[in-house]
DNA sequence: ACTATAATTTAGTTGAGGCTAAAAATTTGT
DNA sequence: ACAAATTTTTAGCCTCAACTAAATTATAGT
């Protein structure tokens, strides 16, 4: 066995694998199917036999044949420090690259492989250890642990609800160009002042200014309850 | 032939030779030698043989066979891509990161190779467009464009000479972490007080300290005359 | 010029990580 | 309960980028 650091070597690959069923894991509570993850990853079910086998080899998956496959707490604490790396790049490119929401993910892929602890936590420092990606994701701390977010839909929350725009759930080119558009970004403070019945459209108070807002919108909007 | 962006794709491998054949092509100015390349990759020749037969059908290379190996422009120019990431990669972590210029080797060494020309450009701008990396290189402009510093190593100027630190011929950890031990950096002044005939070892005054230092030590260190 | 040595290339192998096609196990419908 | 459909695995093959061992070409010494 191997250890690099405190951790085993892993290629992109398996890091990618790792990442996969993490997410897949922690929305349905059971176990990942292989068809699952070819489908995320854009490959064949006979690849990811190959690769879980491989991954269950070096104790990061459990795995039995025909049963699908769950991360061990190696594997957990391998996605978290992935994961973690991922939404830092992220932070780092909104806030100091000036990247747009939409331009990061692409980009975050990449560097979420670079290994070297003195650079992210370096990373980590130099954003002043944000909590939150600019999906409004949570971002792991080192030791993996993180809080979820108590976020809400805006279309969700009572009148007079107000709180920080904290994320999307769409993050489409076209929605996050139009919230620019718009003068709506990440950390303005909303409040609601009216729901309209019979469109479900919002009066909304941002950033001290008035304006309306249609259900869609609303319906894509997270806000962190005051 | 894939196009990304303008530039065919290259996996890591690829590049790597790339940088390493510039490098050695830029130092004596006849071809490459398959040996060299091998002893600086810590691989094998025959191994190079390979690769520089990809590299050939890619264009990136001019290669006979026994008769060495050089850049083609387009593989000239796909290096300057390369050490123009690395160099700027490595003033980020010193600037914005606060690595020490005997730590940034590594892992600019993987930044190198992430593929992005709208991350590279805006890192550019955060750095505020640096002509020079961390060891005093010079770093190339989009186009590839760079001028060499009009640089002397400290062992070839005569007595009296006075000039500013501006890079080292040996980039080596051991070297970097001996100038740091000896409170030798980047930038400081320094003025060559007396050359001792029998050891070519000098009288200095650096930072409007004295102090004394070795042949082998002035042999690697760069200075911009006054 | 011709051999000895060094450099380089070829041939064949390996491992990672994909693929297809076919077999096996599981799940589902009646 | 059992045949049909689906999921998963196996078997065998491919490419990239390394390797070893053997063959070939270049270079150097006498």
């Amino acid at each position: 066995m191997y250890f690099c650091g405190n951790v085993y070597f892993m290629t992109r690959s398996e890091e990618n694998y790792i990442k996969t069923i993490f997410h897949l894991g922690s929305k349905g509570s059971r176990d990942v199917s292989t068809n699952a993850i070819a489908e995320i990853m854009e490959t064949k079910p006979s690849s990811v036999t190959d690769m879980i086998k491989r991954l269950s080899e070096k104790d990061l998956v459990n795995y039995k044949r025909y049963q699908g496959v769950s991360l061990t707490s190696l594997g957990t604490k391998t996605a978290l420090a992935i994961i973690r790396k991922h939404r830092l790049w992220e932070v780092f490119l909104v806030e100091k690259l000036d990247f747009s929401w939409d331009e990061v993910h692409e980009v975050a892929e990449q560097l979420e492989h670079i290994k070297s602890d003195k650079l992210i936590d370096s990373l980590d420092r130099l954003l002043a250890y944000p909590k939150f990606d600019p999906h409004g994701d949570p971002i792991p701390d080192k030791n993996g642990s993180f809080k979820e977010r108590d976020r809400k839909l805006l279309s969700e929350v009572p009148v007079h609800t107000a709180g920080l725009c904290v994320g999307v759930k769409d993050s489409s080119t076209t929605f996050l160009k139009f919230l620019d558009k718009n003068g709506i970004a990440l950390g303005n403070r909303i409040k609601v002042l009216e729901i309209e019945e019979f469109d479900g459209s919002l009066n909304i108070e941002i950033e001290g200014r008035k304006m309306q807002i249609s259900n869609v919108i609303a319906c894509n909007l997270y806000i962190n309850v005051e």
